[in-house]
DNA sequence: GCCGTTTTCGGCCCGACTGTTTTCAGTCG
C-alpha cells in the first residue's frame, strides 16, 4: 500500500507543473501536461513508489504511465536524498503554496504568481490579508467581481465540503433527472460524469439533456429545489451549487449530438483524450457535438454512444471501465470482458435482522429481498463479541435458526440461508463454536475490532481465519470507510491467494460508505482467480437497493459474472458453500 | 517531458464561460 511517498511526490510534480506554466512561452505547455499526467498517475497508484524503486529501480518507475526517463530520475533522487533539485530550484523562485491556492475558484498558477509578485501572497493566510486590504481588484486581469469570487471561495474552502458518497449523490442526480424530464422542456436527460462511472465518491453531479429550447431547460434547472446558487450560466452550460454541498453541471445539446455528448460528458478526462487521439489517427475529429470527417461532416449525427466506439474499432465501452486503466487497448484488441450486471445478482449473502442490529424482522427482510428481484438471502447476524451490535451467542442463533426453518417451509421460490457474520478476533480466531460454525449455510468472517493493528499482523490475522476452513466469505476485507478512514494496511494479494486456495470469496460490500474491497483492490487480486460476493450488508429493508453500488464497484474492477458467488442459482451455490 | 500499428522526432484533445477586454487570457472539466 501507498506509504505516503506517492502523495508527496505527486504534489511536487504538480507544483513543478504549476510553476512551469506561469511562463508558457516557447511550447512548455506540453511539458506542463507531462508533469500533471505523471502526478495523477502516481496519485492513483496502489503501490508505494519507494517499494517499486526498491524492487525494480528506475526501470520499474518508468513502467508507470506517464513517467519517463526524466521524471523517474527525479523520483529516484527524492527517494535517495529526500530532495528533488528541479523542484527546489523552481520553488526558490516561487515559494508559494500552489497546492492550496490553486484550489480556490478563479485562481490558477498565473494569477497565483501575480498575487505573489505584486502583493506577496504565498498561502491562505497572506491571501486573506490581501483580500481584507482590498488590493486584489486593482491588479491587471483582476476586477471587483474576481476579488469577491476569491473571497467567497476562501471562506468556502475553510468550511470544506469536498466530495459526496456515490450513495448520496446518485439519488440527488436521479431526482434532478426526473424533475427536468417532467418539466417538458427536455427530451432526453441522462446522468453522466463520475456518477455514471460509479465512482465511490464524487466531486460534482453532471447532467446531460437534449432540447431545442435550451434556455427554458437552463431556467428550470437554475430554479429547481435544492439549488443554493447559480455559479455560472450560459446557453450551453449551467453550473449550480446544490444545498447538499456540491456543484451540479447541466449541459444541453441538440438531439443529434446526444451520443457524442454523452460520451464526452461521461469521461473520464484521460479516457476521452485517448479516444479522441484514436479518432485523429483515423483522420476524424471527435468532440461533444459529433464525430467529424475531414470535410466537416458529422458521421455520428443521431447515433447512440456505443456507435462511436464501434466506429473507432472498439466494442461499446461500459462507463465503469472508462478510467484510462488499459481498457482502450483491450477494446481495440476485441477483448473487453463481459462484466457482471445488476440482473445477474440472484441473492444476497450478507444481511442483518433486528435479532442483532438490523432494523427489520426476518419476514420483512424476505419480502424486501423478493421485491428487489432476489431469490435467496443469507441472514448473517453478528456474533457474541460484538456487543455494540447486539451480537448473538450460540443459544440465540439456535433459536433464531429454528424460526428460519419454519419460515423456509412456508416460502415458495425463495430460500433463507442460515448464516452469521462471525467476528474475526484479535488473534484470527473466530467468534463461534466450531461445531455451529460448520453447520451454517453461509459464514461471513469480518474484522470489527483492533482496527489499528499493523499491516503484517492484520494480514496474518485475516489469513488465519481464512485458513480455518470454516468461513465462506471475507466480509468488507479492508475495513475502509469512504470519506472516513483508510482501510487496514493489509497485503490484499496475499489474502486473495489464501482465499482462493481455501475456497473463500472476497466480499464486495455494497454499502455506500464501504464499497469494500475497492475497484483497484479488485484489479490487484483478479489474476489470483479468487471469487467475489457482492453483498448489501443490509441492516434494513431499504438497503437492498445498495446492491447496485456493489455491482458498480465490481464493474469498475472489471469483474465477470462467473467470478461472483451470488450470481449462481441456489442449488449450485449450496454445493460451493459446503465445507 | 512523454511516447510510438503513420513517428526515436515531432507531435501532444477540445470546447465553454467569465471578467476584463475591445479580441482574449485564464480557468475549468
Amino acid at each position: 500500500m501507498d506509504g505516503g511517498t506517492n502523495k508527496i511526490i505527486a504534489r511536487m510534480l504538480n507544483q513543478i507543473a504549476d510553476i512551469l506554466s506561469i511562463d508558457d512561452s516557447g511550447g512548455i505547455r506540453f511539458e506542463v501536461r507531462a508533469y500533471r499526467r505523471a502526478a495523477l498517475s502516481i496519485e492513483a497508484l496502489d503501490e508505494d513508489l519507494a517499494d517499486i524503486y526498491k524492487e525494480n529501480g528506475v526501470a520499474g518507475l518508468m513502467e508507470i504511465d506517464g513517467v519517463g526517463a526524466g521524471i523517474s530520475k527525479s523520483i529516484e533522487e527524492y527517494i535517495n536524498t529526500g530532495k528533488m533539485r528541479k523542484y527546489e530550484k523552481l520553488k526558490r523562485k516561487y515559494p508559494i503554496d500552489f497546492d492550496t491556492l490553486t484550489r480556490i475558484e478563479g485562481l490558477g498558477p498565473k494569477r497565483v504568481a501575480l498575487l505573489y509578485e505584486k502583493l506577496g501572497v504565498t498561502d491562505l493566510k497572506t491571501l486573506k490579508r490581501a483580500i481584507d486590504s482590498h488590493r486584489i481588484h486593482k491588479l491587471p486581469g483582476f476586477g471587483e467581481k474576481t476579488e469577491r469570487i476569491i473571497a467567497d471561495s476562501v471562506s468556502h474552502l475553510e468550511s470544506d465540503v469536498g466530495r459526496l458518497l456515490l450513495g448520496d449523490a446518485m439519488p440527488e442526480a436521479e431526482r434532478i433527472r426526473e424533475f427536468l424530464l417532467k418539466s417538458g422542456h427536455a427530451v432526453r436527460v441522462e446522468i453522466a460524469g463520475s456518477i455514471r462511472r460509479m465512482r465511490g465518491t464524487v466531486g460534482d453531479i453532471d447532467i446531460l439533456a437534449t432540447s431545442k429550447r435550451s434556455a427554458m431547460v437552463m431556467k428550470t434547472f437554475a430554479g429547481m429545489d435544492g439549488v443554493e446558487e447559480v455559479v455560472l450560466s450560459g446557453p450551453k452550460k449551467t453550473t449550480v451549487k446544490l444545498k447538499i454541498g456540491i456543484h451540479c453541471d447541466l449541459r444541453v445539446v441538440e438531439e443529434k449530438s446526444f451520443g457524442t455528448a454523452l460520451q464526452y460528458f461521461t469521461g473520464n478526462k484521460f479516457h476521452n483524450v485517448k479516444v479522441r487521439t484514436i479518432a485523429i489517427r483515423k483522420g476524424l475529429k471527435l468532440n461533444e457535438y459529433g464525430l467529424f470527417d475531414n470535410k466537416g461532416r458529422n458521421l455520428a449525427s443521431g447515433k447512440e454512444e456505443g456507435w462511436i466506439y464501434e466506429k473507432l474499432g472498439m466494442a461499446p465501452m461500459p462507463p465503469e471501465m472508462r478510467e484510462d486503466r488499459g481498457e482502450i487497448d483491450l477494446a481495440l484488441s476485441g477483448k473487453l470482458p463481459e462484466l457482471v450486471g445488476i440482473h445477474d445478482i440472484k441473492g444476497d449473502l450478507h444481511t442483518h435482522t433486528n435479532d442483532s442490529d438490523g432494523m427489520n424482522g426476518i419476514d420483512e427482510m424476505v419480502s424486501a429481498a423478493r421485491s428487489a428481484g432476489l431469490s435467496y438471502i443469507a441472514t448473517t447476524n453478528h456474533t457474541k463479541s460484538l456487543r455494540v451490535a447486539n451480537g448473538m451467542d450460540e443459544k440465540r442463533f439456535s433459536d433464531y435458526f429454528r424460526r428460519v426453518d419454519k419460515l423456509n417451509e412456508k416460502l415458495e421460490g425463495f430460500r433463507i440461508l442460515k448464516g452469521a457474520e462471525i467476528d474475526i478476533l484479535k488473534g484470527g480466531e473466530l467468534d463461534m463454536d466450531r461445531e455451529m460454525l460448520c453447520s451454517l449455510d453461509c459464514a461471513v468472517g469480518s474484522v470489527h475490532s483492533y482496527l489499528n493493528m499493523e499491516g503484517n499482523e492484520m494480514t496474518k490475522r485475516i489469513i488465519k481465519a481464512i485458513e480455518s476452513g470454516t468461513i465462506n466469505i471475507l466480509g468488507h476485507p479492508t475495513g475502509r470507510i469512504l470519506l472516513g478512514r483508510e482501510g487496514y494496511a493489509v497485503d490484499i494479494e496475499k489474502i486473495a491467494d489464501a482465499a482462493k486456495s481455501n475456497n473463500v470469496a472476497l466480499e464486495i460490500n455494497a454499502s455506500p460508505e464501504r464499497l469494500d474491497i475497492s475497484d483497484s483492490n479488485i484489479m490487484e487480486v483478479y489474476e489470483t482467480g479468487v471469487r467475489f460476493a457482492i453483498n448489501s450488508d443490509a441492516h434494513s429493508t431499504g438497503h437492498f437497493k445498495n446492491l447496485r453500488y456493489g455491482v458498480g464497484t465490481a464493474r469498475r474492477g472489471w469483474v465477470e459474472k462467473g467470478r461472483v458467488l451470488n450470481t449462481m442459482e441456489l442449488n449450485k451455490l449450496i454445493k460451493i458453500l459446503q465445507r
